[in-house]
DNA sequence: ATACATACC
DNA sequence: TACTGGTATGTAT
């Protein structure tokens, strides 16, 4: 903003135009002479190549600035308000995931390198000092930043800031066993506590809270005095209710203070309502310039306020992500530790041209990188040469190996091709990274994301169906081109982990000084990632009753881990019309159905991780769609179901996988009210809704009656009901499903699971209790939803448990719409949904709900 | 898959 | 004497 506004005037005042970080507002900046910094900043720097380089970015970026104030401006008010429309549907979906359970505290150490070189040199103390060189300030100390001296800032420049700071060189040993000490001191409020960098960490402090009757206040007051008198040194902390907010709040009091944020909905909009978007954490300099200078976004407030903008002129995952800071939203759950995605080394010197010089620069890079492969037992197959030239341009360029490797002459040979491409150049840089490891598991965590995205992309897309601007076919696995290619890459890289496998032993016998334990620590490694698997925890999670059975994949030092996880199979359509997982044969122009049918391969296979049998995927799938062999075909799997379960799986195909949000029927229910009118898309409700029918509490309050603990959990369009025995909190039932459009009849809530415990399945009055209450839920969640229809398919896998389905949801309410064979064309949509053959059943919601009425109305008397 | 940009500490 | 180094991720092609 600055340099748009001043440039008016910069030729009076040439360094307001410099547009330099260090002026920024940070700790310990209050009552710096911004303008005298930025003086300096600029003498020192102008004309120098990098302020050159620093000019043509920003002239990049005005330009960015200007294309997206151009393509704002053309919008015209039809396209905002459909773009409107998308905002609103996603407010009351991301509303729906807000989680007020939790207390999130971020604890962020006090200038900690210049903390620690104090403690360690007390005579440092109270004098302007600076960990790092002339080239490079790592962090200053609080005296230091009196003069404007900042991390990230040279020192050169730093100097003239402050004549008399000290300089002291970077010493990581001692940060890191100053690090480690305070860490101990986090594990103790939170074991699973997750390390941002050596001085900061998040902490779910929920529990402690919780089992110590202290606030999250109090915790923070006593986390930071033990921080304290285990290290010497200070910190500050921000308490809140997710992670996104609980890092704005850490900085609010720094240093050595602390700020708590109530975890109250409106406390909470009222804090992000006036906060700049710079605050936020993933905002920056330029993400900040983009949306204050195009789109007049300044504070979180405005990023809701101009969503339509947002998602007219951003990639959805922005504009959501835009959405969800406006909303004060934030991560709430503590994610599996995630293993490293690259390693790399770089070096800075004088530029040169001299070839000679530069490979020999390249050669200690190599091997610099590749010893520290070595040490952390990695093995990669993809190498990026960095350069950054005299200009300060940076270029990269990048090879994918046919073997994994992390040798040095294997780096440095293929290095010195990617670098022979680019001579002759200047350059003052060069880097070199690893990347794609082959830690084979590593590719479910991807391949989740996508699905999620998927299905909710699906979704969101289908809202516009009209609306070319919103490109669906991209997040469609049904886009042969790239789907293929990625494929192929799936295939060819597990054969080339057991390749690598296998001839790493023949490597590691070769002379080379790998020591005997490195194939000890890659194995190592991967259980270790394997825990890191969202997908094999959530599922255990999710599903207590197979907590005893199975092999327990994620504790086992596996001899064979190679075995165990068979790359993902992503689909695509052979010729472009055939799946190439099962056969079937569909047309492009079925956009609708492919993705349906993507969808429901997704689904199979995760439901195969579940049961730990992943080699039946295709031929279950296979035989499901096709509709063959129905009974007979009864996968494997569902015997194992019925047998270490003790469940039984009605209708099991959607995805365990997506992480929702824990919420008690009241807490929904008051989300959706929190939904202004002109957002309620609901006819039901619109038409005004009867007071005969049941509420969301009005069931609650029922099953309560009846030592049911019943929650609902939502994420975007999907929900989960589990009904659990209040006293043993056993689970004893389930329905999980998603809102949909089905075609033609606008939105349906279609029912993928409905599972009851067998002891439930053996006692028809339970049956009809659990299933009842479960389902009410469900019903009660599509009707507050604007749902008319519930679906849902009662697959036939065995006659004892179809019959008794069939029967069960007739008594529910449901009727019988019709067999679904496989024999007819018109069976194909609710195959292709549902992945197999049974009875699809259809219940209108209203008739559900009033039928119900007397029921949960009667017993709340 | 690759190139480049952005962000964070 | 002249503006880091390591990692992750998003966007575009």
């Amino acid at each position: 903003m600055d340099n748009g506004e001043s440039s008016t005037n910069n030729s009076s005042r040439p360094w307001e135009s410099y547009n330099t970080v260090f002026t920024n507002a940070k700790a310990g900046m209050e009552g710096v002479d911004k303008e005298k910094v930025q003086r300096i900043v600029y003498e020192l720097s102008k004309g120098s190549k990098y302020f050159q380089n620093e000019e043509r970015k920003e002239t990049l970026m005005k330009q960015k600035i200007e294309h997206m104030h151009d393509r704002s401006a053309k919008l015209s008010s039809s396209d905002l308000s459909n773009y409107q429309k998308v905002v609103d549907r996603r407010i009351l979906e991301l509303e729906a995931t807000r989680d007020l359970s939790r207390i999130w505290l971020h604890v962020d150490m006090d200038a900690f390198y210049a903390a620690v070189e104090t403690l360690s040199n007390p005579s440092l103390g109270g004098k302007p000092m600076a960990v790092g060189g002339l080239s490079m300030i790592s962090t200053a100390n609080y005296e230091a930043r009196k003069f404007g001296v900042r991390a990230a800032m040279p020192g050169f420049i730093a100097r003239k800031l402050c004549p008399d700071l000290i300089f002291v060189p970077v010493d990581f040993t001692k940060y890191t066993h100053y690090s480690e000490l305070a860490r101990k001191v986090f594990r103790n409020y939170d074991p699973q506590f997750i390390a941002g960098s050596l001085d900061e960490a998040y902490l779910d402090i929920t529990e402690v809270c919780r089992e110590r009757g202290l606030s999250g206040g109090e915790i923070a007051e006593e986390l930071r005095s033990s921080v304290y008198s285990e290290t010497g040194l200070t910190c500050s902390a921000g308490v809140a209710a997710n992670r996104l907010l609980a890092k704005v709040c850490s900085d609010i009091n720094k240093p050595n203070g602390q700020f708590i944020l109530q975890n109250d909905r409106s406390t909470v909009m009222t804090f992000i309502s006036s906060l700049p978007i710079r605050k936020i954490g993933g905002i920056g300099k330029v993400t900040e310039h983009i949306l204050k200078d195009a789109l007049g976004i300044k504070t979180c407030e405005d990023m809701v306020q101009k969503g339509s903008l947002l998602y007219a002129l951003f990639s959805q995952s922005s504009a959501d992500f835009f959405l969800s800071v406006g909303l004060g939203l934030g991560e709430t759950d503590t994610p599996q530790a995630r293993s490293r995605k690259s390693i790399s080394c770089e070096r800075t010197f004088s530029a040169t041209e001299d070839e000679k010089l530069l490979y020999s620069k390249l050669a200690e890079i190599a091997e610099m990188l590749s010893d520290d492969m070595k040490k952390e037992g990695l093995i990669a197959r993809t190498l990026t040469l960095k350069l950054k030239t005299a200009t300060f341009e940076i270029r990269s360029r990048a090879v994918s190996l046919k073997r994994y490797t992390c040798s040095s002459e294997d780096i440095l040979k293929h290095a010195t091709k990617l670098l022979k491409a680019e001579l002759p150049v200047s350059v003052r840089l060069i880097g070199l990274r690893m990347s794609q490891f082959s830690d084979e598991i590593r590719h479910s965590d991807p391949s989740q994301e996508t699905i999620t995205k998927f299905i909710v992309q699906k979704d969101f897309s289908r809202q516009n169906l009209d609306d070319n601007k919103i490109d669906a076919s991209k997040n469609c696995l049904s886009n042969d081109e790239s789907m293929s290619l990625s494929f192929d890459t799936h295939e060819t890289s597990y054969d080339q982990l057991k390749d690598v496998l296998e001839n790493e032993e023949q490597s590691q016998l070769d002379a080379n000084k790998v020591p005997p334990n490195q194939e000890c620590t890659r194995k190592e490694e991967r259980p270790q990632v394997l825990e890191g698997d969202a997908l094999l925890i959530k599922h255990k999670e999710y599903k207590p009753d197979t907590s005893h059975s199975m092999n327990d994949n994620s504790s086992a030092q596996n001899s064979e881990p190679v075995t165990l996880f068979l790359p993902i199979e992503p689909l695509f359509w052979i010729d472009g019309y055939k799946c190439n997982l099962c056969g079937i044969e569909l047309p492009p122009s079925f956009v609708e159905e492919r993705q349906e049918h993507s969808d429901f391969h997704l689904a199979q296979r995760l439901q195969n991780e579940e049961s730990g049998s992943s080699s039946s995927t295709t031929p279950t799938s296979k035989r499901r769609i096709l509709g063959k062999e129905k009974a007979n075909s009864k996968p494997k799997k569902q015997k194992q179901s019925e047998k270490d379960d003790a469940t039984c799986h009605l209708v099991l195909y959607y995805p365990h996988t997506i992480s929702f949000q824990e919420r008690t029927p009241e807490e929904m229910k008051m989300a959706l009210n929190l939904i202004p009118p002109k957002l309620n898309l609901s006819p039901s409700n619109s038409l005004g809704e009867p007071k005969s029918l049941p509420s969301m509490s009005d069931i609650l309050t029922s099953s309560r009656a009846r030592n049911l603990d019943l929650k609902i959990q939502t994420l975007g369009p999907f929900f989960r009901v589990t009904g659990k025995n209040a006293d043993t909190g056993g689970e004893i039932g389930r329905a999980e499903g998603v809102v949909r459009p089905w075609f033609g009849q606008g939105l349906v809530l279609h029912l993928d699971t409905i599972r009851l415990t067998k002891e439930t399945m053996k006692m028809d009055k339970s049956v009809l209790g659990v299933g009842l209450y479960v389902g009410a839920v469900a019903i009660r969640h599509g009707y507050d939803c604007g749902c008319r229809t519930a679906q849902l398919l009662a697959i036939y896998d065995s006659d004892l448990y179809h019959s008794k389905l069939v029967r069960f949801y007739r008594r529910i309410g449901f009727e019988e719409v019709k067999e679904v064979s496989g024999s007819l064309i018109g069976d194909m949509a609710d195959m292709l949904v549902w992945g197999g053959v049974g009875t699809r059943m259809d219940a209108n919601i209203h008739h559900l709900l009033l039928k119900w009425s007397k029921v949960f109305l009667k017993s709340n008397v």
